[in-house]
DNA sequence: AGCACGCCGACT
DNA sequence: GTCGGCGTGCTC
């Protein structure tokens, strides 16, 4: 007997685990993972529908519990049945419950259903409403319900929810009112479309030689049914976004649809603009701050092909298209397309999934492709175009290098070398906009003794607290939990009052800059700033109205914008580690200083960087400095080859954390005991060790790292360690989670 | 979410 | 005793 695990299409946090039933005979080969199921549920066996999980031959609870499904749902099977089956990919791929990838993959399973608002309102006169308030009053059973119509009364309508949960009146009396006919339910459904407000205007730019090269190949490819990933390899300003587009011209002439994914909301008004003006309203867009009902919405004009091309982050790769033609990845190279929950997928390996579920084809588009990507393209996997023909007026920007160690023997102790200044100098006199950048990581600023030498550390993690300054207030606030405390006039450990901050932040920056040129109008962009909900977009505005002469900021400013009255550049310290210490810290590194670099001289004006640092020579810095990507490559994989990294090699991150610290070295110590006694071939084993940042929130954190060639091996590996934690019952207060090829270091 | 079950006051 | 509102708990 074959049984299928569902879940149910009940949009319920009690409701959201597996339900077995039982398969009748003549479905056994029509039920699979993936398909809708029509199954009797609850005590009335309703008819509901479900979707099928998985299937197994062993009941998961007592027999005689079990029921038959009842059939096949019919309809609309199409699009859910390959999402479904796209979070079974993700599941197994990356490690998660079926649940966890469930819900990335259906924003709607969950998040739509439940968070459609319902209102409640009276359905009769006020004054009838006032004398059955009065009848339901006199009756001693009924009070509850006088109550909700005297609310009513005087709100008009209110949400359901509130009604629940402020006034405590239960769902079972709002329906039976309902039902009684003194009150409606009705649900809010309109849809927003978050681009009315584009003029469209149809424009077309004329290719160039090249760029109409690169589209005839891949349409020649499509067309004859190849559907290997195309990488195309373009420099910047190469005009990748018309190549985009005229392929997808031809996609929506075979009446297909596109997904246009790109890294983040920084991009989103500049490309969505660009878009909007050639295709109007078969145009929408999801981004992470609209709410879960308008990107429900959004979804569902694509459901009903009212939309052809959405554009995204990530989770764009989920719109459930009846019909999907391509799937464009710009700027692939960026770390925002790997997640960073549970599941921790990366959007590229999955948009090549989806993209085989439709005999669809996938489009990346970077001017430094990542290492991973170049690999596969040179050993075949993807087509290769190069763009390399400056498309348009735009310059490319003079990069120069400064060495912060002669600066420092010419005596210059500032965080600002004479180059620079001169440079900022001469801008500021010509009117001309600058970007100051430096990293978080190595600038962010802690309090520590000068006593005994402690920085001041957050309670519940593993990290030092940072700086703040918050109305006038001098605050030590935790990035990782939000802990904060004002900042203490003596020293916590040793009492000593000789307490003071160290390192430099976005402030003291600002703060320098303002000291060295009073005349600047500086606007910073950090942490801080852009907390508010409309901070980010507020501060670009600004500066691109050129409100301010100087942007100084963190990572945030490097992405994506262009301002055009921007030309000189200047990162302040290259090499203080921009990131954590992990096999892909160059490749970051690298990818920063390009980006950055490719900040000036977007218009006409022809643009300057400077790039200080203490180690000219670091590979990753030389070559940014002469934008030279090709020797990039070719050093960064060699190194890759020989360490035995991604993508040469299969990396796998497993942590562990627990509230409990005893029992988290238990579970880490068996389980890397266990993957090293099953003796796998060419399994390497990393560890295990605390993680660099061993606690968070008081949660402990234990690491191992597994490597192999064979990337499937390693997912074999992963599947026993999730069966045995199934079985064992040794570990209730700890959690394991994975990451398959990890972004970052843990 | 939606259904049944059981508790409890009120009415016959 | 029984009717009906109301809260609770369970659903393969």
């Amino acid at each position: 007997m074959r049984y299928a695990d569902i879940i149910v299409d009940i949009s319920h946090e009690k409701l959201d685990m597996p339900f077995q039933y039982r398969i009748p005979e003549e479905l056994t080969d029509k039920v699979l993972i993936g398909s809708q199921v029509i199954a009797p549920f609850g005590k009335g066996n309703r008819q509901i529908t479900g979707y099928v999980i998985g299937i197994s031959d062993t009941p998961k609870i007592d027999e005689s519990m079990i029921k038959d499904l009842t059939g096949l749902k019919e309809g609309s099977v199409l699009v859910e049945s390959k999402l479904i089956e796209l979070a079974w990919f993700i599941r197994e791929k990356y490690g998660a419950t079926m649940n966890q990838s469930l819900k990335t993959v259906i924003p709607v399973k969950r998040k739509i259903k439940g968070k459609e608002k319902k209102y409640i309102s009276l359905k009769m006169s006020n004054e009838e409403a006032a004398n059955k308030a009065v009848a339901y009053d006199s009756k001693k059973t009924t009070h509850l319900r006088a109550e909700l119509i005297r609310h009513l009364m005087s709100f008009g309508t209110i949400e359901v929810e509130v009604v629940v949960n402020m006034f405590g009146i239960s769902m079972g009396i709002i329906k039976g009112m309902e039902k009684a006919g003194d009150i409606e339910i009705h649900h809010e459904k309109v849809y927003r479309n978050p681009v009315a407000n584009l003029k469209e205007d149809g424009n077309k730019v004329e290719l160039n030689s090249k760029q109409k090269q690169v589209v005839s190949e891949i349409i020649k490819d499509m067309k004859s049914g190849i559907h290997k990933p195309h990488l195309i390899y373009g420099i910047t300003g190469s005009g990748k976004t018309e190549v985009y587009m005229e392929v997808i011209d031809s996609v929506l002439k075979s009446d297909k649809e596109v997904i246009v994914l790109i890294p983040e909301i920084a991009l989103t008004y500049q490309t969505i603009t660009r878009f909007y003006k050639r295709y109007g309203n078969i145009v929408s867009i999801i981004n992470s701050k609209m709410t879960d009902g308008e990107k429900y919405d959004q979804f569902e004009r694509a459901k009903n092909g009212e939309v052809k091309i959405m554009i995204g982050p990530r989770s764009a790769l989920f719109t459930p298209f009846r019909n999907l033609g391509l799937i464009v990845i710009d700027e692939e190279h960026d770390i925002a397309y790997k997640s960073d929950k549970i599941p921790k997928y990366h959007a590229r390996e999955v948009a090549k999934k989806r993209a085989s579920q439709y005999g669809a084809d996938v489009i990346l588009g970077s001017a430094t492709p990542s290492i991973e990507t170049f690999y596969k393209a040179m050993q075949g996997e993807y087509i290769i175009h190069k763009l390399d023909i400056r498309a348009g007026s735009a310059s490319l920007a003079k990069v120069q290098v400064v060495d912060l160690k002669e600066e420092l023997a010419k005596g210059n102790r500032s965080m600002f070398s004479y180059k620079l200044q001169e440079m900022i100098k001469d801008r500021l006199e010509k009117k001309q906009q600058i970007m100051l950048f430096i990293n978080r990581r190595g600038y962010s600023s802690f309090v520590s003794c000068r006593k005994c030498g402690k920085a001041i550390r957050c309670p519940h993690c593993d990290v030092t607290l940072t700086y703040h300054k918050d109305k006038n207030r001098d605050k030590l606030i935790c990035h990782y939990c939000g802990y904060s405390i004002d900042v203490p006039k003596i020293c916590p450990e040793c009492g000593s009052k000789y307490i003071g901050r160290f390192g430099t932040g976005t402030e003291k920056v600002e703060e320098a800059v303002q000291k060295m040129f009073p005349e600047a109008r500086i606007l910073r962009m950090d942490y801080d700033t852009t907390r508010q909900k409309d901070g980010y977009k507020k501060i670009l505005e600004e500066f691109s109205e050129h409100k301010a002469d100087i942007l100084v900021g963190t990572q945030m400013i490097v992405k994506g914008h262009d301002f055009h009255n921007v030309s000189l550049v200047g990162i302040l310290a290259a090499d203080l580690s921009f990131f954590d210490t992990d096999y892909l810290s160059d490749e970051k590194t690298f990818q920063l200083l390009t980006q950055a670099a490719g900040r000036a001289g977007r218009g006409d004006i022809a643009g300057d960087v400077i790039i200080q640092t203490y180690n000219p020579e670091e590979v990753s810095i030389k070559n940014a400095v002469n934008q030279d990507y090709d020797e990039f490559y070719k050093q960064e994989i060699s190194y890759r080859s020989i360490m035995g990294y991604p993508p040469v090699c299969s990396l796998m991150a497993i942590l562990i954390t627990s509230k409990e610290e005893n029992e988290a070295d238990a579970m880490t110590k068996d389980i890397a005991g266990r993957i090293e006694n099953s003796h796998v071939e060419g399994l390497r084993i990393l560890g295990p060790s605390k993680a660099s940042i061993s606690k968070i929130n008081d949660v402990y954190r234990n690491i191992i790292y597994l490597k192999h060639k064979d990337e499937a091996v390693m997912i074999r590996v992963k599947n026993a360690i999730e069966k045995y934690l199934e079985m064992t019952d040794k570990y209730k207060n700890s959690s394991i989670q994975f990451d398959n090829d990890p972004i970052s270091s843990y």
